[in-house]
RNA sequence: GUUCCCUUCGUCUAGAGGCCCAGGACAUCGCCCUUUCACGGCGAAGACACGGGUUCGACUCCCGUAGGGAACGCCA
């Protein structure tokens, strides 16, 4: 009961991180934070045909860039074991798990079985047929190990297959999210624990890992519930110390079904190339499934990692909603200070090709006028285009404001004004004095006078206030554009 | 088919028998701020899946029904 909390998260490298999957790294993470446990990487990668090297990079890039530091695994950096409980990827624990299978099948809780595919397909067939659950029956079961040795040596491949108990039990999981949770015993059929490939399954090298790897909780997705129940039979068989469970509801898309590609962006990748930010990202997954005590929305990771808790964790599926992500994530985005948000858009921009000034005051104003229209950080490129030194154009938009009658000459009047100040950029005061000369000079008030302006700085009837916007451009460039606008 | 899980506003959720003719957030719609666009402020509309119990009293407990999901793999 009072084990050292030792949470891990094992993803099985096939891709880039799921959302559903960062969230349960998330709470295993928050769970190790808040009780001052352990969090440890394992990689499960025993399907050698869907795992690849490639993919345990993705997964790695992906929980770093979420900030999910883990304590224990797989070293982020050197792929190597850090801590001694290893080694933590799968595939290098072979030898541990035959170990483990030997003494099953000396125990007579495991056995070989010969079985092909073709006879399994065709047993379902018929088992379904018939109403039965579809479950292996294997000829194999209660072969005589001398004989099945003799197989074995002939040559013939085999799998292990866990012998579940006959006499009907009833296995009470006590889940920390779902409460109690009775599974009889007949519910599955004797399962696989190593393939014929010697490769071990899933459900074996979890129990094993987990209760080698002294984990103490395990949260993972609902899916693995039916799963826990095998899971606990090895456990029971060999004597190990079985781990607390909580297993988390799904993830939805909008159209309640299980959230997979169809639904657009599905990965943490794609919402970090979107512009989205770790920190919202955090947020808003862990708001899927969790609440805060106090009904906090926009936190840290600080304060979700004070705030966290097992008894506050909703068993029910949630649908992955991007429109309340985008609103998060334009929270966060304003938290940040500007040399931070700076360092975060510059990917953007220089992506986009746009030719800013380096220097960080002029950022800094840059951002205090833009900041608020940005939800993510991909907008700022849209936002800063007009204002770079390249790119300017005139939009479609634009055209009314300059087909009025009085718009050249407003616009005449701005450029030579502007070309008669006397330092590169125009202040505020500046510009609203230029504004209020323009306006008396060639007698237009209201839109008449600023929409034209504003064309003539940024080429779009709409934009942030142009008191805020001309000083963060170079005279040249204001006068440049104001001709662009007069050749229209 | 069998077993298991889930079900509060469109969405994320609060709610652990009276505090709830159900609270917050996103979205929506108004108004205010604003010589544009955002931000911000204020307000409106909007839900306990259904049916039975238990109880003086049920969103909360029990049982059904319906709907959704998961598992029954040499995937994890």
């Amino acid at each position: 009961m009072s084990r050292p909390v030792r949470v891990r998260f094992a993803p099985s490298p096939t891709g880039y991180l799921h959302v559903g999957g960062a969230r349960t790294a998330l709470y295993n993470f928050l769970y190790a934070k808040n009780r001052g446990g352990k969090f440890i990487l394992r990689i499960e990668d025993t399907d050698l045909e869907r795992s690849t090297e490639e993919a345990m990079h993705m997964q790695i890039g992906d929980l770093k860039w979420l900030g999910l530091n883990w304590d224990e695994g797989v070293n982020p950096e050197t792929l190597e074991d850090m801590g001694d409980k290893g080694p933590y990827r799968q595939s290098q624990r072979l030898e541990i798990y035959k170990e483990y299978a030997e003494k099953l099948i000396a125990s007579g809780t495991a056995y070989y079985c010969f079985m092909t595919d073709e006879e399994i397909d065709k047993q379902r067939e018929e088992l379904k047929a018939a109403g039965k659950p579809p479950q292996v029956q294997s000829p194999y079961r209660d072969m005589d190990p001398a004989e099945s040795k003799k197989k074995l040596d002939s040559g013939e491949s085999a799998v292990v297959r866990f012998k579940v108990p006959k006499d009907k039990s009833e296995f009470v999981l006590k889940d920390l999210v779902r409460g109690e949770v009775k599974f009889p015993s007949d519910m599955v059929g004797d399962f696989v624990l190593i393939r014929s490939n010697g490769m071990p399954v899933y459900n074996f090298c979890c129990a094993i890992d987990d209760a080698l790897m002294e984990i103490s909780h395990v949260f993972r997705a609902e899916e693995h519930l039916s799963n826990t129940l095998r899971q606990m039979m090895v456990y029971e068989a060999l004597g190990l110390e079985v781990p607390e469970f909580g297993h988390l509801s799904i993830i939805l898309g909008a159209d309640k079904q299980k959230l997979s590609k169809r639904h657009g962006a599905t990965s943490c990748n794609q919402y970090r190339e979107l512009g989205y930010l770790p920190e919202a990202m955090n947020n808003f997954i862990a708001l899927m499934g969790w609440s805060h005590p106090e009904g906090k929305e926009v936190m840290t990771s600080e304060e979700m990692q004070k705030a966290f808790s097992t008894d506050r964790l909703n068993p029910a599926s949630a649908v992955f909603d991007e429109v309340k992500l985008k609103w998060m994530n334009a929270s966060h985005l304003r938290e940040l200070d500007h040399a931070e948000l700076w360092s975060r858009v510059k990917p953007f921009l220089d992506e986009a090709g746009l030719e800013l000034p380096e220097d960080p005051q002029w950022q800094d104003r840059a951002l205090s006028v833009f900041k608020t229209s940005m939800e993510t950080l991909a907008d700022a490129v849209e936002l800063f285009r007009p204002i770079s030194a390249k790119n300017y154009k005139v939009d479609d938009t634009a055209a009314d404001a300059l087909s009025w009658d009085s718009s050249k000459a407003v616009i005449e009047k701005w450029k030579s004004l502007v070309a008669a100040a006397a330092e590169d950029y125009l202040s505020e005061e500046q510009f609203v004095e230029a504004q209020n000369a323009v306006k008396t000079e060639c007698g237009v008030k209201g839109k008449h006078l600023f929409m034209p302006i504003r064309v003539a700085v940024i080429g779009k009837p709409q934009g942030a206030e142009l008191k805020h916007l001309v000083p963060l451009m170079k005279k040249d460039l204001l006068i440049e554009r104001a001709q662009l606008a007069l050749n229209q």
